[in-house]
DNA sequence: AACAAAAACGTGTGCGCACACGAAAACATA
DNA sequence: TATGTTTTCGTGTGCGCACACGTTTTTGTT
């Protein structure tokens, strides 16, 4: 067995002989030691120790484990043997005292005024960049107005920018596909929230699984909804962001209720507005109807609607918790929101790049956030969060 | 302005210099130098540069920092205000990396053995042991069977186990009362989780508002509920954890019905069974009943009952993602089950008093967990964080 | 065989801090 | 004044690792 002690272990076990003095009559081997005074043995096998097992220099060892060559295979062999053998993990604490990294993450995602969703997202940052700061991580934000041409030039800036990790959103597709292929030269981490680009470049994602998202909302539909079985849904179909997320949500509801034929009596029928604008919506729309599904975030202009024509008893589903949205939930003319946990999407993205390029953790390529149900009574403690 | 840099910093400058030596042509001062190079002032003042600073020694200092006592209060004036002012923030990495500090962390909770809650619990402590094990975090369970008796057994152990940190859960609340009282003593940070017990001992607490939990499930029956509105309240009386925690439950779930006057019709009836035993249940309890509410996580021994009698239509809502709650909610028996977050509990749990003893963060007192709703759609998703 | 070039390897230094130890200064007592 | 005691302070060492630099060994070429 392999004994390795540093001079604090040796003062603990000093200390604690006075207490346990009848473990140190007694004879005992040093695996019982080790147990009785709390000493782990992982973890315990340094860089130094492992040289001398292999009988090289603890450079060699050094070289192996950062892969940075000028070493003959036969060593690689026998000190990967070795750190296999005695499960040698790097000490985090010495190795990035010792190598003084910062991680440097561009943050490249739309402006936060005036986007509610994306503040949330910001605000998860910022929290993460607090978090995390104390561990070298350090954010520098590439803002972009919502529109393809502010995203497209300061594509550039993100390109030009050296850094250690990439945070991104590939919310206009088109343009975020050309802008990958430059950047997958760089060959660092990057993640993507909010929505996902696959194939393109090596990544990970977190953010929200949209079909099961729609699926969930029939279902919460299917809970609302009393006799009266009229359903509609109302698209608000400007936002650009909406194509593929949007889509996949109407899937996963529609989907919801073909899979479940038990729910008989189910009709429904759609609208679309142009831009996200009460003025748009007419009394005749509601004609009969029980229920209503919006698949994003515009939930409160059928509301504000309903309010304002006195309609009661329509049940609304909606997506996010925009103030607008969470004052109707309050007055109780939204019923439920889905809510994709944009602060939680945002820390976890850059807790994602901490790991990686601090911690060199192996990560899950994909995280889909929890689809998380809002109802009036759990929203406060849902944003707490 | 004070200048401070590490030779990593300098080589940093001189490696971008070439790439922007316009910067370095004009005359420009250091604070748009180190913008430009992306260097950060914070956290670069050093120990070292505030005893220089101080015109003190560097131990002197450190005694100041960690008030190890033995310096004048003329010093420790001199040396807080330089800290205060250049806002000193010690290197963890090197901190830890000195002090070489393990953090040793008691568990003591009940054995998880046929307590799939517990079980969860100790899931999440599990994850985060391996999380923050590379930060030194040991934890050392103490683990007792689910009675008084073995609960104090286990007080004396954990009283004499020599540690920085203890994760617990006053399930036992008279013997923990006396329990605390001892270990008041230690003066170490301790952690409780799902229950909590105020102001006997200072203490962090994680875990749920009942209350507010209760309330919720009373919009959850509002929404599930058609016409008929008879909710009947099923007790299962026979577990000990019930008392607080479960009555306020019940306290919360009439709060709502009182605080949502327009609700009308509802009528509510109560049945208390002994044991969760399916055979302690008859037909007759469920005439005329249109919705269950059951405030702990028996609700799959009424689920069962139902369906062995194919009695349909009943709304049921409960608590907890017991695998045969789980059962019942996806063959829709069950409705809405509200999910404590056990794994997330325990997982903070951890991770609070990693953050307490390792990064000497400050910390919230009580950390709510969010209530969350589960139904057949979301529940995969739920478990998977 | 002589030499250059390339590959393989070892040594040493410092990251910033915690803490032990001993030295110096201040104070107290005879 | 001499000596002991307490308070205050400075120096030095090492935590484990990353990385620069220089040295040795091997390979290739004439």
């Amino acid at each position: 067995m392999l004994i390795s002690c540093t001079h604090t272990c040796i003062a603990n076990i000093y200390k604690n002989l006075n207490k346990k003095s009848d473990y140190w009559n007694k004879k005992i081997n040093f695996t019982t030691l080790f147990k009785v005074f709390n000493l782990n043995l992982r973890n315990i096998i340094t860089i130094k120790k492992i040289a001398e097992l292999a009988n090289v220099s603890p450079g060699t060892v050094d070289r192996i484990i950062h892969k940075r060559g000028q070493v003959s295979q036969e060593n690689i062999d026998k000190v990967n043997a070795i750190i296999e053998k005695y499960g040698f993990k790097r000490n985090i604490f010495a190795s990035n005292l010792a190598s003084n990294k910062k991680c440097k993450i561009a943050v490249f995602l739309p402006k936060s005024e005036k986007l509610e969703y994306w503040e949330s997202q910001l605000n998860g940052i910022e929290k993460a960049a607090e978090d995390f700061g104390k561990f070298g991580v350090e954010l520098h934000y590439f803002l972009y107005d919502f529109n393809t041409v502010s995203f497209q030039k300061m594509c550039t800036k993100v390109l030009d920018f050296e850094c250690e990790g990439l945070l991104f959103s590939p919310i206009f597709h088109e343009e975020s596909l050309l802008f990958l292929d430059e950047y997958k030269k760089k060959d660092i981490p990057v993640v993507m929230i909010d929505s996902d680009i696959k194939d393109k470049i090596p990544h990970y994602y977190i953010g929200q699984d949209a079909f099961q998202s729609g699926y969930l909302a029939g279902r919460l539909i299917s809970f609302a909804v009393k006799n009266d079985r009229n359903v509609l849904i109302v698209k608000v179909a400007k936002e650009i962001e909406s194509t593929s997320v949007y889509l996949q949500r109407i899937k996963g509801f529609y989907a919801f209720f073909e899979e479940h034929p038990e729910l008989t009596n189910f009709t429904f029928s759609e609208i679309t507005i142009k831009d996200p604008d009460v003025n748009q919506l007419t009394l005749e729309m509601f004609q009969d109807i029980s229920s209503i599904f919006v698949p994003n975030s515009r939930a409160y202009i059928v509301a504000q609607f309903l309010e304002q024509h006195h309609i009661k008893g329509i049940r609304i589903i909606g997506y996010d918790l925009l103030k607008e949205n969470i004052t109707y939930l309050n007055s109780g003319i939204i019923d439920f929101l889905i809510n994709q946990k944009p602060e939680e999407q945002g820390y976890m993205g850059v807790n994602y790049l901490y790991k990686k390029i601090i911690l060199h953790e192996n990560l899950e390529e994909t995280h889909f956030m929890q689809l998380d149900i809002i109802v009036k009574e759990n929203y406060t403690l849902a944003l707490k969060k």
